[in-house]
DNA sequence: GCCAACGTTGGC
DNA sequence: GCCAACGTTGGC
């Protein structure tokens, strides 16, 4: 499957992500966030997007490579473990996002403040292919 | 900095 | 179980 994470810049940016390689996804405090990372398989592919900036955009592509583990002392809440893959071409925006036809039903529209959404494979490969203008 | 959207909390 | 108050997110 395919997903969006969100993320300040200021608290974990792309840069961070693509100096450490590999992360924990922790903080969210979402349950519907919550149960798509707990949906998460090895291996599935994700849109990292930086988010309450003045140009919100989609950086680059991380990769799941732990499944979802509770937190020790939130047990409730937890995360996944993601490897950097490589950054797009070209950052995609969220107006472009916004006047793409083919992502009018894209989450990210629809529900501005859920931090990890699914994407369906035709909205992830729009993605891609507005990147590789 | 403002404000809309929306999730959570807590009184009843 | 309802709903008002409140806090947070995130676009602008």
């Amino acid at each position: 499957m395919h997903w969006l994470l969100k993320s300040e810049p200021s608290s974990w940016s792309w840069e961070d992500q693509v100096r450490e390689k590999i992360t924990k996804w922790d903080g969210v405090r979402n349950y519907q966030a919550r149960n798509n990372m707990k949906a998460m398989e090895i291996d599935d592919l994700c849109f990292l997007y930086h988010s309450a900036i003045k140009e919100p955009k989609i950086m680059g592509i991380v990769k799941v490579i732990g499944l979802y583990e509770p937190e020790i002392n939130e047990p409730n809440f937890g995360y996944v473990s993601v490897e950097c893959v490589e950054p797009l071409e070209n950052p995609v925006t969220l107006k472009q996002i916004k006047t793409d036809l083919e992502l009018t039903h894209i989450p990210l529209l629809r529900q501005s403040r859920l931090s990890v959404m699914p994407l369906t494979s035709k909205e992830w490969h729009r993605i891609l292919s507005l990147s590789q203008k």
